[in-house]
RNA sequence: GGAGAGAUGGCUGAGUGGCCGAAAGCAACGGUUUGCUAAACCGUCGUACUGGUAAUAACCGGUACCGAGGGUUCGAAUCCCUCUCUCUCCGCCA
């Protein structure tokens, strides 16, 4: 959520960086709002001191034991009227809120601008594409041929889409897991949460994700209940309606499962893990002083390349351009898997400064050093998603007999095994 | 799920209709003094909205907020209703 404030003393300002984002957003309904909230409040506060001496003045007449019934059927008026106008203001700032949830965050001005995906631009590249002498498969024949996922089984239970690990392959995604939340504790200074994986409706508005993204998430009407699409809900509503007391920077990683309907996405992207119903993810979330937030999104990002070049993945850091930026994000760098199997890149973190935006919306606040209670900055980033990381490590590691070879790191948390070999027949 | 108790400022905790934005203590911050691994004393010490001076710091004023929402009243932390959460006991249970 934009600060009103802002809107409203630098309006060209924001109308700018909303054009960049081609955002068809009007924010003069916004400032029209405004001006009629004010209006209705400042008559209304007027009223209400009026009200309060007299009804202060009834009080010492009475004691007095003199007759007050005439003054104060003209202060029951005085209090319809008041009624009145505080039911008005009630109505405009709803409708004010509406608007101002609407629009998206304002792009850093470091932020090139552009349309789409197309206009992204690639930061750096990290490793070297893999040549292969043979033909490379993709994850889906090799995972079924070594035994480490059952598709099948998996749908005839729940329906396309919610992966079924077995055996190795189960474990070698528990290794992950332990592998990145060791990393990121004992190496990056993060504190480690397991937090809840079903959240209330407040908590999915705090973070943004609510009303917007309403048929992307599996909802429990019973309990009006909904699964976490990510960490980043449950971790950055830690601090919802309140002022942060610790100090400041504080860094959390949380593991968790994260459920996404991805309504109407069916087809070929989808086969095997790359977009499912329900993938575990490592997720880095930051509170940090207003000041800091764009160097320790570089950190964010640094923290992320660390996981990827300590399993030796090939990657690159695309920094999205302002017309393909997530709704909250002022400033937005993906990270993409090179996945030879597929011939292509595949997206496994999305990593965001929100600025104030998220704790607007969510009343996070800290005390600065001037003692001055002010929003704090928000950042999260994947580190990283298991699922796609999982495809990666099985195409890059494939060898002509099919069979993997794990990454070095990843082996103390396979029992020491260094592959992965196909079951005999 | 049943019964009971409770929710007040960073914390503890007083306050049962006007003198309460709220006692007191602790913590924090500024200062004075003594001097030593600290004490004493003085002062400051909530948030949001809003008007004005001023200009995005500051100052003065108004309004609202004592878990949330609604009601009674000229006037509510205080009375009434609904909800949420916490604690205790019972039941059930991984």
């Amino acid at each position: 959520m934009l600060d009103i404030k802002l809107i409203r003393e630098n309006p060209d300002l924001v109308r700018a960086g909303l054009k960049t984002r081609h955002s068809p957003v009007d924010v003069s309904a916004v400032l029209e709002l405004d001006e009629r909230r004010r209006a209705a409040i400042t008559e209304a506060d007027q009223l209400k001191a009026a009200r309060n001496e007299i009804s202060k003045k009834i009080g010492a007449l009475k004691k007095a034991g003199e007759d007050t019934a005439d003054i104060q059927r003209q202060t029951r008026e005085m209090g319809e009227k008041i009624a009145a106008l505080d039911e008005a203001v009630r109505g405009i700032e709803e409708e004010q809120r509406k608007l101002l949830l609407a629009i998206p965050n304002l792009p850093h001005e470091s932020v090139p601008s552009g349309e789409d995906a197309l206009d992204n631009v690639v930061v750096r590249e990290w490793g070297h594409k893999q040549t292969f002498d043979f033909e490379p498969k993709d994850h889906v024949a090799l995972g079924e041929a070594l035994g480490l996922f059952d598709f099948e089984r998996a749908a005839r239970m729940s329906g396309a889409g919610f992966p079924l690990f077995t055996g190795a392959g189960a474990r070698l995604e528990r290794a992950l897991i332990q592998f990145m939340l060791d990393l990121h504790t004992t190496k990056h200074g993060y504190t480690e949460i397991s937090p809840p994986y079903v959240v209330t409706t407040a908590t999915m508005t705090g973070t943004g994700q609510l009303p917007k993204m309403a048929d992307d998430m599996y909802h429990a009407p019973i309990d009006d209940l909904w699964l976490i699409p990510t960490a980043e809900v449950p971790v950055t509503n830690i601090y919802r309606e309140e002022i942060i007391r610790e100090p400041l920077p504080l860094k959390f990683v949380a593991h968790t499962p994260c459920f996404r309907r991805e309504a109407g996405s069916a087809g070929q992207a989808t086969r095997g893990l790359i977009r499912v119903h329900q993938f575990d993810k490592v997720e880095l979330v930051q509170f940090v002083p207003p000041g800091t937030s764009y160097d320790a999104l570089e950190g964010l990002v640094a923290d992320v390349e660390d996981v990827l070049q300590t399993l030796g993945m090939t990657y690159r850091v695309l920094q999205l351009c302002s017309g393909d930026m997530s709704f909250a994000a002022a400033k937005c760098y993906d990270l993409e898997l090179w996945a030879p199997g597929h011939n292509g890149w595949l997206e496994d973190s999305s990593c965001s400064n929100f600025e104030a935006f998220q704790a607007r919306r969510a009343n996070i606040r800290w005390k600065n050093a001037a003692g001055k209670t002010e929003f704090v900055h928000t950042l999260n980033g994947s580190g990283v998603a298991l699922s796609r990381l999982y495809v990666a490590i099985l195409e890059n590691g494939q060898q002509a007999d099919g069979s993997v070879v794990l990454p070095e790191v990843l082996r103390p948390y396979m029992g020491g095994i260094d592959r992965l070999v196909p079951k005999k027949k």
